[in-house]
DNA sequence: TATTGTTATACTCTATAACTATA
DNA sequence: TATAGTTATAGAGTATAACAATA
């Protein structure tokens, strides 16, 4: 059983649930649990391939912008471009990326998807397009495009308050 | 600069920004973005207290729940038994619950706050209330309740399809 | 045998500091 | 000096297996 309750004041155990207090309504609360959910529905789709979502999402930025470096990489997926290295490493030992350098500088590295790299992205996107349409029919119609203009108001940092 | 765009084809690379593909449409990424923007808010407003949103959560539950298991806070939080002693160790070794054995049932433990465990939990309960504060001024008046409902029909396992 | 809390462990994601080679 | 990629490392969240005490 998980959090359901959404009383704010209630000073004593119940019954046969568990009074959740005021976590029911936090959205902090609400998107942890919608997160993990989603993103295990997606990542067990993708288990036969050995790839994860993060994986996914650099195969899927790299078929749109072929030559991307690491650092516009990192800037688009919103992970540091530390923790892209292995990633990286892990696509190239499989064959699925190449990394090249430039001519003009030679501290850069521009990222190709190889023909193999293509073949398991077209796979991978036909499985995230399956896990959408799951999500999609849960939400409704209208709901899928409410949730994401929703998501994106939250999305900006909130440094001011 | 983070993903934004929701063109599903274009095979070149842009002129200054990254084409994300599909991942600009996909709920996963951006419950992803929203779920960290959103906790990493909670965390900063929380830093002068030196505890975390999973121990606020543990202690808004054990105040709603005097005398609770170990196991049934488990469920409560979605937080795996095993995971849910080192939070309990350092919340215990801060003075602000306690682990109490039961009379019926030696195995069992029953939790408690303390009175230094209330009085931080309401210093906390103020944080939470301003954080989702800024959040429903972000969504406007019906957005965080649409929310709400929206991630809940997200947050069910998936198994089917 | 089964259950409760615990320990040990491992994997993923994320974050910072420091190194290299280039510029 | 500054930048691009890399290495090493550490923290937080989450997962399983196995143990001791108890039922």
């Amino acid at each position: 059983m998980l959090i359901g309750m959404q009383d704010e004041d209630n000073a004593v155990a119940p019954s046969g649930a568990v009074n959740a207090g005021m976590l029911g309504g936090m959205l902090s609360v609400a998107l942890r649990r919608a997160q993990a959910a989603v993103n295990d529905d997606l990542v067990a789709r993708f288990t036969a391939t050995g790839v994860r979502p993060g994986h996914f999402g650099i195969l899927e930025v790299l078929k749109h912008n072929p030559g991307l470096r690491q650092g516009h990489l990192s800037d688009a997926l919103g992970v540091k471009r530390t923790n892209l290295v292995p990633l990286l490493d892990m696509l190239e030992a499989r064959g699925l990326i190449e990394r090249q350098a430039v001519a003009g500088d030679r501290r850069v590295t521009a990222l190709f998807l190889t023909d193999g790299g293509a073949a398991l992205l077209a796979q991978l996107q036909t499985m995230a397009r399956a896990h959408e349409a799951l999500l999609a029919a849960r939400l409704g119609p209208d709901g899928r495009a409410q949730l994401l203009d929703l998501l994106a108001r939250l999305t900006t940092p909130m440094a001011g308050g």
